[in-house]
Formats: C-alpha cells, sequence, structure tokens
DNA sequence: AGTCCTTTGAAGTGC
DNA sequence: GCACTTCAAAGGACT
C-alpha cells in the first residue's frame, strides 16, 4: 500500500514511493499538475493533432508513448509493485492504517454487521450511456483519519444481513431519486444468496459485478441494460440465459477512474478512453497520499466484500485461457515472421510506412536503440532496459507526458 | 461483432 | 520470490 498515510510515521514503502516520485522528478510535475486540465486538453489535442497530421497513422500517438514509456525506470514499478504486495499482508490490515481504526473492527458488509444510514453526500455520474452510478462521497469525512461514524454505527446494527440499497445507504448513500443509481465498483454487492440465477437482485436491479459470460462486448450491453425495464430485461434474459460471470473488484485507480472519467470528460470535452485514462493516470499520480489512500482504502473494502460474497471465486475464473492467449499470440508470431512485403507488415502494425520499423515492435527508429530493419530477420532479444512488447503495454513512466 | 488502446493495481501463472 | 500476464472501466477507432 504505498500512498497510504503512515500516520504514526510507519514506512510501507509509502515514504520510498514518494521518494521515487522526488527522485524522478515527480515532484516538480505535482506542482504543475496542479493546472492540469488545459494543459492536459491542450497537450493531448496538439499530440493527437500533430501525430495525425504528421504520420496520419492511428498509431502514432501510441508510438510516442511507448517511446517515452520506454524510459520508465523499472525500479519505480517495483516500488509500485512491492508496495502493493504489503496491501494484503499484515501490516495493511493492521499497522498500514493506523489513522484508520475502523478497519480493525467489523467488516461493515459482514453477515453480522452493517452500516448506517447518516450520510447524503453522494457524487452521481450521470454515464455517457445513461447508466447513472454512485459514487462514493470521497469527502474528508468519509476518510478522515479517523471516520466518527463508521465503527459506532456499524457496531449499532447487528444481525441483519447487508441489503446493499438500504444498509448501504449510509455509506454509498443514494442521491435523492436514485433508486437505480448502484454502482458496479463501490461495494454494492449483495449476498450471492440474495441473487437470482443471473445475479438479479431480488430488487431487480442486476448485480453489477455479475454480467453474462460472453465476452466484454456483452458485458457493455448487459451494463446498458441494466436499469432497463424489467420486461426487456426479462426478455433480454430469456433470450440469453448465459452463465453469469463475477467481475474483479476494481482496485484504487479503477475507482478513481471511475468517479473523475465524467468531470475529465466535461473538462476536456474529450470521449476516447484512451487519452482519457492517461490524463487520469497522470492526475492519478498527482494526488497526495491521502488523497490516494481514500481510494486504496475503498478498493480494500471492495475486495474485502467481494471475498465475503464471493468466497469461492478466483480472478482466474475470468481469465481467458492462458492456452487460448498463448495460441493468439502464437499465432501472430507466426504471422510475423511470415514472409511478406515490409509494407504489409507496417500496415499490420499501424506503423508509418515511411519513417517506422517494420518489426513488431513499432518503435520508431530515432528512439530505437534496436532497430529492427526487417521482421522476417529476427530481432536481436529485448534488452533489459528496453522491451518491445507490441500486445501489453510497456513499463510505464509515472511522469510521462501527453 | 470483436478487439485494441490506455491507465494502475490486484491477483494469477510459471519458473 | 520474481517476472510476467490478465483483467477490471470506458468508449472511440479499427479490423
Amino acid at each position: 500500500m504505498p500512498q497510504l498515510s503512515s500516520g504514526g510515521g510507519d514506512d510501507l514503502g509509502a515514504n520510498d514511493e514518494m521518494i521515487a516520485f522526488k527522485d524522478e522528478g515527480e515532484q516538480e510535475e505535482k506542482i504543475q499538475e496542479n493546472a492540469f486540465t488545459e494543459r492536459d486538453l491542450a497537450d493531448l489535442k496538439s499530440s493527437l493533432v500533430n501525430e495525425s497530421e504528421i504520420n496520419q497513422s492511428p498509431h502514432a500517438v501510441r508510438r510516442g508513448q511507448q517511446g517515452e514509456q520506454r524510459g520508465f525506470p523499472e525500479k519505480h514499478r517495483e516500488h509500485l509493485d512491492g508496495a502493493s504486495k504489503h496491501q494484503d499482508g499484515g501490516m495493511y490490515k493492521t499497522q498500514a492504517y493506523p489513522g484508520y481504526p475502523f478497519l480493525m473492527l467489523p467488516d461493515p458488509y459482514l453477515p453480522n454487521s452493517s452500516v448506517s444510514p447518516n450520510s447524503n453526500k453522494v457524487s452521481v455520474v450521470q454515464q455517457s450511456h445513461g447508466m447513472l452510478t454512485s459514487l462514493l462521497p470521497y469527502s474528508n469525512e468519509h476518510f478522515s483519519p479517523s471516520p466518527p461514524h463508521l465503527p459506532t454505527d456499524m457496531s449499532q446494527k447487528t444481525g441483519v444481513h447487508r441489503h446493499h440499497s438500504q444498509d448501504l445507504s449510509g455509506y454509498y448513500s443514494l442521491p435523492p431519486g436514485g433508486v437505480g443509481q448502484i454502482s458496479p465498483s463501490m461495494g454494492w454487492f449483495p449476498h450471492s444468496l440474495m441473487l437470482g440465477p443471473s445475479g438479479m437482485h431480488p430488487t431487480g436491479i442486476p448485480h453489477p459485478a455479475i454480467v453474462p459470460h460472453t465476452g466484454k462486448q456483452e458485458h457493455d450491453q448487459y451494463d446498458r441494460g441494466m436499469y432497463m425495464k424489467p420486461h426487456h430485461v426479462e426478455a433480454k434474459r430469456e433470450k440469453e440465459p448465459k452463465k453469469p460471470v463475477i467481475k474483479k473488484p476494481l482496485n484504487a485507480f479503477m475507482l478513481y477512474m471511475k468517479e473523475m472519467r465524467a468531470k475529465v470528460i466535461a473538462e476536456c470535452t474529450l470521449k476516447e478512453s484512451a487519452a482519457i485514462n492517461q490524463i487520469l493516470g497522470r492526475r492519478w499520480h498527482a494526488l497526495t497520499r491521502e488523497e490516494q489512500a481514500k481510494y486504496y482504502e475503498l478498493a480494500r473494502k471492495e475486495r474485502q466484500l467481494h471475498m465475503q460474497l464471493y468466497p469461492t471465486w478466483s480472478a482466474r475464473d475470468n481469465y481467458v485461457s492462458g492456452k487460448k492467449k498463448r495460441r493468439k499470440r502464437e499465432k501472430l508470431q507466426d504471422s510475423n515472421t511470415d514472409p511478406g512485403s515490409p509494407k504489409k507488415c507496417r500496415a499490420r502494425f499501424g506503423l508509418n510506412q515511411q519513417t517506422d520499423w517494420c518489426g513488431p515492435c513499432r518503435c520508431v527508429p530515432s528512439n530505437h536503440p534496436h532497430p529492427h530493419p526487417h521482421p522476417h530477420t529476427p530481432s536481436p532479444p529485448p534488452t533489459p532496459q528496453h522491451r518491445c512488447r507490441p500486445t501489453t503495454r510497456p513499463p510505464l513512466s509515472s511522469h510521462s507526458t501527453i
């Protein structure tokens, strides 16, 4: 748990994390990040425009970023990884949150616990596809070092099973008239026993973490149908009686994205998620430790709740078969070694026909330490400092510019 | 219709 | 134990 406030001066890697930021000039950026929005937009737009004008390649921006990210110090990532690995360790659960005493108390979502309906603070995001999302009130009240209401309230209600739209309405309060505004990521996990065969809650609100089992596209469709009139949902279900999938609980950054996406969209008038995510990634790094702690805490609760509700669930359940993926990769590799023209090769990887190497790594010659003259001749193995990964993201630079 | 892109973090896999 | 991979969200772009 890297960014959490140590409170009493313990170090969980959080200090290291911050030091790492400072070492890498992040501090300066943090100051500058305050004047984000306009610059984000300007940078992003100009980069998009420039790239499109120069290269007319849909991957031009990606290449540029990869070029930057290529310089990302592994050390930093290790910090993150190492720190995150502490998260579920004892430190996290006990000492890591000296300022969060409620963590030592019974989980609010345990069958014998509950939370109190005493807050009306809520952020409601109108998703572009029409789904309303109720977000946790990320007020300081909720995430103050000693949330005053939580432990007390939790202890007041006992023996009541968690009914999300009521019990959680305190902690995850609903806005006026916001009946269906339940976020998949904010802890709205009704008990599995309360769900119907396709993840429907008795209230008629489908469980957001449960979606049909047929891939991303249907996830979207299902999401869009979440608040359809019941008979529509019913008809849809009859048509597609597919095995529901329990989705992963959202991590801190995902929760942050969910909350801030609409804001960024509004500020930047951007719609492309990839671009928005870049901005959000930068903003995430610009957050203070305390601000991030809100989301880490929230994510922890999410995981905890998820674990309670679906004790047998494993992230592996949603993995596409490793073999299947490997086959896909191998197939791609085969096609890369398949004789063909450099032109076709560049086209396949969205490279500029004039300026780009046609190798699978998409790096432009100018920033590539070991050029791929042509994929048909085997590329030299990636160096530890620079790994070319065409299908997965390269090491991320925490201070990469858009 | 399906996949990619882009971000971070959690968790799984494989050595 | 480490490095690597997959998946969570989102929606436009691309195949």
